[in-house]
DNA sequence: AAGCGATGTGAAAACGATTTCACATGCCGT
DNA sequence: ACGGCATGTGAAATCGTTTTCACATCGCTT
């Protein structure tokens, strides 16, 4: 049904086949003054005799591989994977290839694949930053390419970043649970990101304001932690409620308060980051502040586009709000 | 604390700075012949001045690009999700590099990215196609890189593959529910894929069996087609279980019967293929098939290393065992 | 002591494209 | 009718490596 053309057909071939230079038939296949005849041409011969154009020889010839990294702890993340498609969709939509890593949130691999991405001469990078990495840029460590942070940034850290509001997610989860009359709202957050960190720091910040006592810990940002930590917590700190900053820390706790014979949200209410299609159909359905994580994708990719096109551009850092989905598992009962 | 440098540094920059020829420094780097006292002395040069090697030249050069595709219908979904992380694993362990296509279960797409992958020279593929496509190459399209299937394959095909064994694993799921039993057993499968039209196979097969009518379906393979589909369903097939091909459908389905009313298992019992981190937490606790995916993930690497290494070797089909979680919401109640 | 294979090295070709440069052509205004 | 300018084309250089090939050196065998 298809035959298989096994020798390698170059562009010289399809420049003997249509009776041109290989000039020409680079410039008919980029973008290069041509006639519109001979373009015709070269694509017919180069059609007929099955050419294919070897990335390899273009990125090498045209120092541009068109190709951007894409760096995240672990694609197993829900957000991660939602991110990713989206930048994903957008980079081939414009001929752009991706490179993904699986970082594990270890700052040894992130320096391996950081060394790798360099090796590619990837036009671009999209990174989430462990802590580590983040505070090594901070006192001045720099991506010498086109580089924009995801989920995780600061201010001094010298690159472009899109993410939520984080002080402000966090400050909308207790002010709702506050409001729904909890007063021991404690939190569970991720220590390898600054991601985790923030999201304390603005849980912090709005318990303060109401006087509230802060009840948080931090955790390894895996469900496996969040499942060992409630016990202690729940001993010591005895909250009426808790906020977990990701949805893998969620999924651990709710195992662990089944294990408790704890009740949501009557003996604890929950809101966490993070609205995965699952927070609905437990029960109770979960409180979640959504992330728009299309959108950070999107985002991403449109900052990268623009650092790509102007290198010394000032540094910007894109903010998108969080949305909160208010259910069951924050609703104050009476008692 | 880092300096960059601007300027592209390469293999003569290194060899000038160690004194030997740019040959040495290439078989410093990769496999040569070279002695300890020159491979220490190119090292040190080449970490002093910053070299790093050029991936795209030496692809050219090598005609071996160290790359494999991974075309998948949606990396949202968890199964291809943890399959894709389990492949990235090995071949990053192999200093090979993943380039991810999402296919949305879409021909044009996967004709689209097959083009792509050739135009990289990609060592290998690991594809898991559409049923158009699968077919097309059961009628002899074959796709001349050294290819293995995921999740859906057929003898026919000309390909390697990996997978659970789909009909079977419906058996498993059509007996623990008879043996429970129900006898109004419908089944919601996936369209796009063989491994629905497989699974329904199976699920069908086992039913006849047991002479137990056949009240299945075949859907979108999405959440929302299978939210759709209840209604009808419960309407006109008046089931007392079903079964959903993915975890996308099981989704879906709870979702409708919670718009319903309907009570699991009370009213309709649920199993589903797929068992993800959330199935254990929705009430009741979802009845699932789990699938070996970092096994299917590491297999699948392991046949494509076989095949790139011998082209022509006779092409193997690898079924794995699923996994039966039972849960309460297969669980036969009193009425 | 001559011959031989194994080993390590350098010079130069090759990988397959893009890009520079030179040049031919046609069109325009004067 | 001529100079100038835009346009399209081809020859050749180039991108940064790996690989071939030739060759020098060394240690052995005979």
């Amino acid at each position: 049904m298809k035959s298989v053309s096994v020798e390698p057909v170059g562009i010289k071939d399809v420049a003997q086949a249509a009776g041109v230079s290989p000039a020409t038939v680079s410039r008919a296949f980029g973008r290069g003054p041509i006639s519109p005849e001979l373009r015709a041409k070269v694509e017919a011969a180069a059609r007929a005799i099955g050419y294919r154009p070897n990335l390899s020889a273009r990125r090498l010839r045209s120092q541009d591989t068109r190709t951007i990294g894409l760096m995240v702890a672990d694609i197993r993340n829900p957000f991660f994977t939602a991110v990713s498609r989206a930048v994903e969709d957008i980079a081939y939509a414009q001929g752009m290839r991706v490179i993904l890593c699986n970082t594990d949130e270890d700052p040894d691999r992130e320096a391996f694949y950081m060394q790798a991405m360099q090796e590619e001469r990837v036009t671009g990078l999209i990174f989430a930053p462990t802590r580590i990495t983040l505070e090594a840029m901070e006192q001045g460590f720099a991506l010498d390419l086109p580089t924009v942070l995801v989920d995780r940034a600061s201010p001094r850290c010298g690159h472009d970043a899109v993410m939520i509001d984080n002080r402000r997610a966090a400050a909308l989860l207790v002010d709702h649970l506050a409001s729904q009359g909890f007063t021991r709202i404690a939190g569970l957050f991720g220590a390898a990101s600054t991601t985790g960190v923030e999201r304390q720091a603005g849980y912090a910040a709005a318990l303060k304001a109401r006087g509230l006592p802060d009840l948080s810990r931090l955790v390894s940002p895996s469900a496996a932690a969040a499942e060992a930590a409630l016990p202690e917590l729940w001993r010591e700190a005895r909250p009426d409620a808790v906020i977990t900053s990701n949805s893998l820390l969620a999924l651990g706790l709710l195992k662990a308060l089944r294990v408790q014979a704890l009740r949501v949200p009557d003996d604890i209410a929950l809101a966490t980051f993070d609205d995965e299609p699952w927070t609905s159909l437990v029960d109770p359905g979960l409180t979640a502040l959504a992330q728009p994580v299309d959108q950070i994708g999107q985002e991403a990719m449109r900052l990268l586009a623009d650092r790509i096109r102007n290198p010394r551009a000032e540094t910007r850092i894109v903010l998108l709000p969080g949305r909160l989905v208010e259910r069951a598992s924050s609703r104050r009962t009476s008692n």
